[in-house]
RNA sequence: GGAUCUUUAGCUCAGUUGGGAGAGCACUACCUCGACAAGGUAGGGGUCGCAGGUUCAAGCCCUGCAAGGUCCACCA
């Protein structure tokens, strides 16, 4: 009877998914629709480092954004999602110099031009890997838009924004303290130190006062920094020390004298209450040294080791020389106490080696007052807003304490700075262009903090500084920005305060922020652990469907998800349910065309029912996606398929295409196809292929069904008695089934049923779907009616609207009956009680919403009725015994 | 030290303006019926971390505490 179909048994994505993406590119389906009468809707991708592969956190934040831009595509705008990706300078630099040493050379060998040369060799490769991996997961971005962070256009706006900056004095050049990465050798920014806790030591010295009166104690983490020590500090009120300040001290190992100075940092209850001050070696002694004009003594080279202002321990590395200072002072009895302590050690983030407090001559960028007006904007239209909200707290506590950012590194891979200096005079010049008489200058070798151009991202992508062209005009600003909340900090701020400086307008009207992907076990994926997981393992195994669904649904906005392989089989799993659902359909579809939906015809209560679950669904997916709330989302839809359209609806239109007449098996072939379509294009901004693929087994209109419209609501089908009534058949089905199970009667068995109705509206409503009944029940013979004869041994239930009899002679175990029956009155006589507790207090009768107590009042009238029930057939079983 | 998140079934987690606790997996029993056994049917399993408070009503709001995580700051 049923159709053969070229669909397999299983769903086996690797089948499915391959060659869709191509298509789609090829059919255009990713571009703007270019309609102008068409609300626009833009996304910029937040472009992964050229450094690797993607892992799940990528997949997961550009499964969200293909969801968003999908579903907008779908409901009619004008959709652009920008993609592109980021030179990131420090990570992309150290592969690249890597790849040199296992050449057997290195960059500076090559010199700055080849090198270069070999970083884009570097970058085109594994942005084709990069694309790839987009391909896989399904995203729709267009690629005709494609942008990298150190293109042309990026370099332009960057140099543009720099010498704006610098002529409007927010950016400037000085010699302060900064992070620097001695294996990098370059600058870092306060956010690209990770503080970790290691186990170190507390050196306790004795520094000779140089008049030889004793010693003052002094203790320190780092050692080797005394040989650049130029004073010692304590507070002006710390009575032990009063008599010493404005002498000298003799600076062991150095011989130097340097003077003892009162200052308020210095914490009297913290070690022994004097400090010694490196000026050129810690931020706060810096500022110290400043207040007491003290001299700078740098005693370090850039790769870490010692320089000649640190006398005989030159050449060493910092390490090494720790070690011989200690040895050295310990020697000279100078050496008090080495305490063993962990404490918080600053980590480059780019190449995990201990970050140098280094006095330097770098860029920076004022902040106070770009952050002053990313904080007021908040309180405007113009505000971004947070997904979820409490992040906007987030920024904001970071704006109001931001520091300046340093945004020059010793690099080669980045935009070079557009500033010259004098080649005799050493006057600065900073301008978009080199200055005209050029052999005269030379310009600044570093380059620019990668997040200085990613700042800049959602408005460059879009032809910025360039503002009269159609993208910039229509699609900036952008709508949603999906990241993770880590760079909230690095990336999120930044963008929010360049382009209120540059674009007069936010970047974005919403971010949604996710979280981070962890292992099995709860621990972030990382590389040191081994315990990355490739998304393109995981797709080849379970399809990309499977992983969007899981990454989708496997947690709430802004919370952490465990990645786990079990979520990964249930993925599959309800894949695989839609897939045998339309096996179903399509089977029982014969010759049945598109043009053969018919909804208009007589419909059953199940074929209502469908419709109206439909629309509800269609709702509340619509709302839910809305507010980013994906997982509520997908849940309605989850059930929707599985326990109204599967579990009852496919299962009641067996009947109908078995037994029905031409004209009910079209209705039926329609609503199967019509809730199917509905279903699948609800479903496909998250599962894209597999939804295709169904799609186009299906009758359809349209050549795909990414460009196929979202679904609506249909306030036609809207039916709260087809609600009501299938709930009571719904009910009915499960407790014959339930008392079935009880006695162990399959369905292959029949068992007599007398129904016993409350009224006749309900007798005509059941009579009417007695073949749906039999279907589900099995029954010898079925009394529907509101007066019964109900033989002595039977088993019952009640539901709503009816009391259910199943005769089961010599079957019932009347003891055990007897005993179920009673814990049911239990059950009723407790919901009874707490009805009437609630309606007896007078407080809730007047201050609750009258639909809430009335809700009540109907409950306690319904459980008084089966109660009632459930009494009388106790009474009957007494009888019996 | 500051901020923030988490604590709900054996495990992993949902629970959206406060109005009778849910899913997946695991577990028990039964069922190969022409979509699906990676399935179906029925079922067991929770003082929603603890203590107070607000409210007619609290998993949800407020306060405190405990445990675990994360971020920021400090650490001479």
């Amino acid at each position: 009877m049923a159709k053969e179909i070229e669909m397999s048994t299983k769903y086996q994505p690797n089948q499915v998914e391959a060659g869709k993406y191509e298509k789609w590119v090829e059919l255009d389906l990713f571009k703007p629709s270019e309609d102008d009468s068409a609300e626009p809707y833009s996304i910029v991708i937040p472009p992964p480092n050229v450094t690797g592969k993607l892992h799940l956190g990528h997949a997961w934040d550009t499964a969200l954004q293909d969801i968003i831009i999908r579903q907008k595509r779908m409901q009619g705008y004008d959709t652009v999602w920008v993609p592109g990706m980021d030179h990131a300078g420090i990570a992309t630099q150290a592969k690249v110099e890597e790849r040199l040493a296992e050449q057997g050379t290195n960059r500076h060998e090559l010199g700055r031009e080849k090198f270069l040369e070999e970083a884009w060799n570097w970058k085109e490769e594994y942005a084709s890997n990069i694309r790839e991996q987009w391909a896989k997961v399904g995203l729709s971005v267009d690629y005709s838009r494609e942008r990298f962070t150190l293109d042309e256009g990026l370099n332009k706006a960057v140099t543009k924004v720099f010498v704006d900056l610098y002529n409007k004095e927010k950016i400037y050049r000085g010699e302060y303290i900064i992070n620097w990465d001695p294996k990098a050798m370059t600058a870092l920014s306060d956010i690209e130190v990770d503080h970790k806790d290691i186990q170190g030591a507390f050196y306790h010295m004795k520094y000779p006062l140089a008049d030889g009166s004793g010693f003052l104690e002094i203790a320190t983490t780092r050692p080797e920094t005394m040989l650049g020590d130029t004073a010692v500090a304590v507070h002006p009120d710390d009575e032990r020390y009063q008599q010493y300040i404005g002498k000298t001290v003799l600076l062991p190992l150095m011989d130097r004298e340097i003077p003892v100075v009162a200052d308020d940092y210095v914490d009297m209850e913290f070690g022994t209450g004097v400090v010694k001050i490196t000026p050129a070696h810690d931020p706060n002694d810096f500022e110290i040294g400043n207040r007491h004009d003290l001299e700078r003594l740098n005693v370090m080279n850039r790769d870490g080791s010692m320089n000649k202002n640190a006398g005989k321990y030159e050449g060493l590395d910092r390490f090494k020389a720790r070690k011989e200072v200690v040895a050295d002072l310990d020697e000279l009895g100078l050496l008090i106490k080495v305490e063993e302590m962990v404490h918080s050690v600053g980590h480059s983030e780019r190449t995990g080696v201990v970050v140098e407090p280094r006095l330097s001559t770098q860029w920076f960028v004022k902040m106070e007052q770009l952050a002053e007006e990313a904080l007021a904007n908040q309180k405007t239209d113009n505000k971004i807003n947070f997904a979820p909200e409490r992040f906007e707290k987030t920024f904001e506590t970071w704006m109001e304490n931001v520091h300046d950012w340093v945004i020059s590194r010793q690099l080669w891979w980045g935009h070079q700075i557009p500033a010259w200096y004098h080649n005799e005079t050493g006057e600065v010049y900073v301008g978009e262009t080199a200055p005209e008489d050029a052999e005269n200058w030379t310009q600044d070798e570093d380059v620019l903090d990668t997040w200085f151009s990613s700042a800049l991202w959602p408005f460059t992508t879009m032809g910025w500084p360039d503002t009269d062209n159609r993208d910039f005009q229509r699609y900036y600003p952008t709508n949603t920005l999906v990241t993770g909340y880590d760079i909230i900090f690095f990336w999120v701020s930044r963008m929010i305060f360049q382009a209120l400086e540059f674009t007069e307008t936010r970047p974005f009207e919403n971010v949604l922020l996710h979280g981070l992907i962890r292992d099995e076990d709860g621990r972030k994926m990382s590389k040191s652990l081994g315990n990355g997981i490739d998304p393109m393992d995981v797709i080849d195994e379970y399809g990309a469907d499977a992983l969007r669904w899981f990454l989708s649904n496997g947690s709430a906005p802004g919370q952490d998800v465990r990645f786990s392989y079990e979520k990964m089989d249930s993925s599959w799993n309800f894949i695989n349910k839609i897939w045998n659902a339309s096996r179903y359909v399509i089977m029982n579809l014969e010759d049945f065309e598109y043009e053969d939906i018919q909804l208009d015809g007589e419909k059953t209560l199940a074929d209502q029912w469908i419709l109206a679950r439909l629309n509800e669904t269609v709702a509340h997916v619509t709302d839910q996606f809305e507010k980013f709330e994906f997982g509520e989302g997908g849940r309605a839809l989850y059930n929707f398929i599985w326990n109204d359209y599967c579990d009852w609806y496919i299962e009641m239109s067996k009947e109908i295409l078995n037994e029905g007449t031409e004209e009910q098996k079209r209705t039926t072939r329609s609503i199967l196809t019509y809730v199917l379509d509905q279903t699948l294009r609800l479903l496909h901004p998250i599962m894209p292929f597999v939804t295709e693929e169904i799609w186009q087994h299906i009758p359809h209109e349209g050549e795909s069904i990414v460009a196929a419209a979202y679904p609506v609501v249909h306030p036609e089908f809207e039916n709260a008695d087809a609600r009501d009534n299938m709930n009571t058949v719904i009910e009915l089905i499960k407790a014959v089934r339930n008392i079935r199970s009880e006695v162990n009667r399959p369905l292959s068995q029949t068992v007599d049923m007398i129904v016993k109705v409350n009224s006749e509206a309900d007798k005509e409503m059941l009579t009417a779907n007695k073949s749906f009944i039999v279907r589900f029940c099995n029954p010898g013979e079925l009394t529907i009616d509101t007066e019964v004869d109900v033989p002595n041994e039977v088993m019952s239930a009640i539901v709503k609207g009816a009391e259910v009899f199943l005769p089961l002679q010599g079957l019932v175990n009347v003891e055990e009956e007897i005993a179920r029956l009673e814990k049911e009155l239990d059950k009723w006589q407790s919901e009874i009680n707490r009805a009437k507790g609630k309606l007896g207090n007078e407080k809730f009768v007047s201050n609750a919403p009258d639909a809430v107590v009335q809700a009540e009042r109907d409950k306690q009238v319904e459980y008084e009725k089966r109660y009632q029930a459930v009494q009388d057939q106790i009474a009957k079983l007494h009888e019996l015994k």
